[in-house]
DNA sequence: TTGAAAGCGCTAACAG
DNA sequence: CTGTTAGCGCTTTCAA
């Protein structure tokens, strides 16, 4: 709050004098010890925080490189967000174009409470993950002044990098006809999100359409982490007729949900087949190992970097939309033949 | 690079009008079709990059807030900043102190290379997480202007918000040593963290006070991540004498150790125990459900935030070292008696 | 040993 | 419709 100026008030001296003691250089230009210690008091009692957009409007040196915000949600997908970085420092690391990473926490369905996304004052493009439907509609209706490109999520307006996730879920449908099953499950989780509620109603359409019995009470919804998955596995062993298979449509909560079945005595895949989504790390290496649907997080991170700085160079007005495909990643728990 | 006054100069209007067009507020200011035109052929010619510095630093609302960087390595721990900015996100919406967070991505023993420490022109104030001792000592002979927290790093010159390592490995060993064994066996991540080293330390000497036997061939190391835990603990079971617990200074390679000792038809606990290091969300539901050390990763995130925080507050201040306790999460697979 | 002053790039009154 | 101008907070010559 305090500026330079008030500081080199208190303490008596010039805004330069200031400046230097402030930045250390006082003994450099000789500013005798008196002076620096009222002008290092002043700067304490009145709370000076140095005001780096100045700082950094000032100093020479400084090269301007677009500055890149990531919009994430605060909530149990914070999980997520470290392979989605592996890309971005993936691509950091690789690229010659530089850029600096800002993380941008956001509540979700509260985007609209990021001021900087209409003042642009705070950065280059925005790489928005996660945007639920009411933050959507935020966006498409409040025509935003900084380039932005949402991360799985379909839009007309914006540029987009996702993969086709109804064409995901359907393919899970596909395959657990194709293995002979007649009666499926499907563990969901709780969560405000576009990619898994496409994901959701491609299964069930696809089961639907292949005459795959989708039993209402094999649909279990647990919150998205291994705890939900275990707890929601838990719920559905209790069900009078059980599942052949199980699609969980996180890799998190396949986890839990593996562990529930293995405690409860069901052996996968000889009793039920479960099928993940995601490939995250430690799907490898659950017992039994996991077939699941690997998203390509790393390579859609280094698409929405890529596409961002795009837009921002060219200020380039028609949206990109990047799409990726998703594939299975065949072991133990469904359909291997290792 | 290019600064508005150059597309000014090059669609020949003024700063003023260009600024209008650029920032879409053409029509809104009746600026002519044609002139606007000329301002965005301009700008794109010119490759305009708005430099967002000067802009925040007009724009009268926005307040100034501390800016805080995130420094972390960029390499296979980069899995671990998920739980970091956990932590950072719960302060972030408990706390009404607003701050901004940066993510700096840096190479390991390479903190030299981020001008920014020195110049200070881009947060005012750093978190940095994994430095190896290249970068302490670089950190210890370069007077840093910014003021700066290393977390699970211990430092004298420097604020520090760690976890005593050494203790957490000595605890291991005289866990091992109430249980009665003999012989054990330690599988170790291969990257640079005092943390890591530490934790081996304590744990060696004190196996080796305690009179426990700690085979050289038991010492295994691999990559930080399942594969490395997998691989590390096939290669040990190919030893002729085999240890009767194991150590795994990681929880992400405790998961894939486990996996290793199931496939080779080894029993845990009942023919080796063993004991993983973090508390990774997923370990209560690995198979068996893994004992760990619960370091709060959480915890420390907000600590280094209200540290630097107070740092920047009140600059001058002498460094602050925060020591967090681990604990012992007693689970299935070394000690449990559920 | 210190002060005065110019100016970084941008925006927003205020004049025309 | 568009140009001019006054700063935002800071650093850094240049003078004194």
């Amino acid at each position: 709050m305090a500026s330079i100026k008030e500081i080199a008030k208190l303490a008596a001296v010039s805004a330069g004098t200031a400046s230097f003691v402030l930045n250390g250089k006082g003994d450099q230009m000789r500013i005798s010890k008196s002076t620096q210690e009222r002008v290092l008091a002043a700067a304490k009692e009145l709370g000076y925080l140095p005001n780096i957009s100045a700082k950094r409007l000032r100093s020479k040196g400084d090269k301007v490189i677009p500055v890149i915000a990531i919009l994430w949600t605060i909530d149990t997908r914070t999980a997520l967000i470290s392979r989605f970085l592996q890309g971005v420092h993936e691509r950091f690391r690789n690229s010659e174009q530089e850029f600096e990473v800002l993380i941008e926490p956001y509540e979700s369905s509260k985007l609209h409470q990021l001021q900087s996304l209409i003042t642009g004052t705070r950065f280059n493009g925005a790489i928005i993950a996660n945007a639920s439907d009411e933050d959507l509609a935020y966006l498409e209706n409040h025509k935003i002044s900084v380039p932005v490109v949402l991360y799985q999520r379909k839009s007309k307006t914006y540029s987009t990098v996702s993969v086709d996730s109804y064409e995901a879920g359907s393919k899970v449908a596909d395959l657990f006809q194709s293995r002979g099953h007649k009666r499926v499950g499907m563990i969901v989780p709780q969560i405000s999100s576009q990619a898994v509620q496409l994901r959701q109603e491609g299964f069930v359409h696809t089961c639907a359409s292949l005459g795959l019995e989708l039993l209402q009470q094999c649909k279990v919804t647990g919150s998205f982490s291994e705890e939900g998955g275990y707890e929601s596995a838990k719920q559905l062993l209790g069900r009078k007729e059980l599942p052949s298979a199980i699609f969980v449509l996180s890799d998190q909560m396949a986890t839990g949900a593996l562990t529930a079945l293995h405690e409860a005595g069901v052996r996968v895949p000889e009793d039920i087949e479960i099928v993940g989504h995601d490939n995250n790390e430690n799907t490898k290496f659950t017992i039994p190992s996991l077939t699941t649907v690997h998203l390509p997080v790393e390579e859609m991170a280094d698409a929405c970097i890529s596409t961002i700085i795009e837009l921002i160079e060219d200020q380039q007005k028609s949206p990109i939309a990047t799409s990726f495909k998703t594939n299975f990643v065949f072991r133990k728990s469904c359909g291997s033949f290792q």
